[in-house]
DNA sequence: TGTCTTAATATGTGATCACATTATAGCAGT
DNA sequence: ACTGCTATAATGTGATCACATATTAAGACA
């Protein structure tokens, strides 16, 4: 590397800066499934895409295959690719693998946890509050995947965390859409009971916690699935577009 | 679609003929790493598959990106694509992750079990016995596979069966290298107490074979690897070439 | 007005090339 | 012999183009 190199910034000028342009789509992609800014069955292009993030298709192609492969897009083979619909046995199915995982990862990270730990994960929650409070479903859905993603992350090098996170991509259109049709003021969550737990060390009142934060505050959410689909049902033959 | 088309047999030539070619690299990529053909540790490169293989570089490209969203393969970063290598963390952390993931996919898909797939169950036992007899690596790890991807997938369309075949595509190299270092003759399964289980229905002892199962034809294979991997590391310092 | 056929458009896939960057081999200096 | 520098080779990433095929729109016929 020159001398002359240094002068330039390497161009990070960007406030997210990755290094691969592909890795920057990628992101942008996960995180606008992850809160589900894009709607279970709506249908995606690589060139659309493209355009709308000004890119070639290249990094547009790697960042969905890779999305493909986590189950957060489909690729139909019809040449045409979507977010997945999601079905009432999906969704058990789902809440089931999230039970099993989440609940063994939280056992598994809690050896690790210290306050300061413990310190962003009260921050989190208080981000799902202010959530709640100002009706913003970002900051809610973004909030609870934060604090359960900090939690199981505290073991380093986690293999479940990748698999969770896969979890998390499919379910979140569809818990957008349902978090906007019941309000976000009807969502509960156990996670003060589960602070409890880490902070005493607690394994299987932790693991009960976990569970009962899922369970309640999914299914509770997931039972409005079969109305909400009815509705959806009605407006269905009406034809939608986007980029 | 024309009537001279007709004529022309799609190109159906290859005995696995999968629509596209990038389908085609990744399920034989899949099947090398899943088998363990390709040991812990070792580099890949986009050109060096591409020449092998007899194909161009981007199906190779979106294989690789798709294996490596299953955590097949890791992309280094600095240029640089390899098989993970594992480590006793790891290898904790992907049992506990199977256990939890196959015990409840096992309960879920045992409603959906009739005697067709006992059958498929049984045979794929034999050959799990066969792989020990003959001493058949490939025959052995495929066979093991094949019986609990049946058993799961007897519930359809499930969350799980993905899931755990990424566990499995992590842990296959190493499996793989533990089995010739021990040989088959020491493994041990209990595919004879799953087998009664789901003969008689019950899930509980399902739960339980499969958790046996796992722990101790696992654990016995892996508990090996410390000893192993103070083995590899003294020849460590070669350097070793593979295209 | 509805349905089948046909033309036009759009889309994912594959191939090839250019490029920045990294690793590796070669070589001098001590 | 060993270390540090240099030049060469190799590698992943991104861009652009061609192509087969599926979808959609248009139109003809009844």
């Amino acid at each position: 590397m020159s001398r002359i190199a240094e002068i330039e910034p390497v161009d990070q000028d960007a406030a997210v800066d990755l290094v691969t342009v592909q890795q920057r789509v990628y992101s942008e992609l996960r995180t606008d499934i992850l809160l589900g800014r894009i709607a279970p069955g709506e249908p995606l292009t690589i060139r659309g895409l493209a355009e709308r993030l000004g890119v070639s298709a290249m990094p547009i192609r790697e960042a969905l295959r890779r999305l493909a492969a986590e189950r957060a897009v489909e690729l139909l083979g019809n040449r045409r690719i979507r977010i997945p619909v999601m079905s009432p046995e999906r969704f058990d199915d789902l809440l089931a693998a999230r039970i099993a995982l989440e609940t063994e990862a939280a056992s598994r990270a809690l050896g690790y946890v210290d306050d300061a730990l413990i310190a962003k994960l009260v921050e989190y929650n208080d981000e799902v509050d202010e959530g709640v409070r100002i009706r913003d479903y970002d900051r809610w859905l973004a909030g609870n995947f934060a604090f359960h993603r900090t939690l199981y992350s505290a073991q380093p090098d986690s293999v479940f965390v990748p698999l969770i996170e896969s979890l998390w991509l499919q379910i979140g259109p569809f818990l957008r859409q349902a978090l906007v049709y019941i309000g976000p003021e009807f969502t509960v969550d156990r996670h003060a009971e589960a602070l409890d737990a880490v902070r005493a060390r607690n394994r299987m009142a932790l693991r009960i916690a976990i569970e009962a934060d899922l369970r309640d505050g999914i299914t509770h959410i997931g039972n409005e699935l079969m109305r909400f689909n009815a509705a959806a049902a009605a407006k269905d033959s009406k034809p939608r577009k986007r980029g």
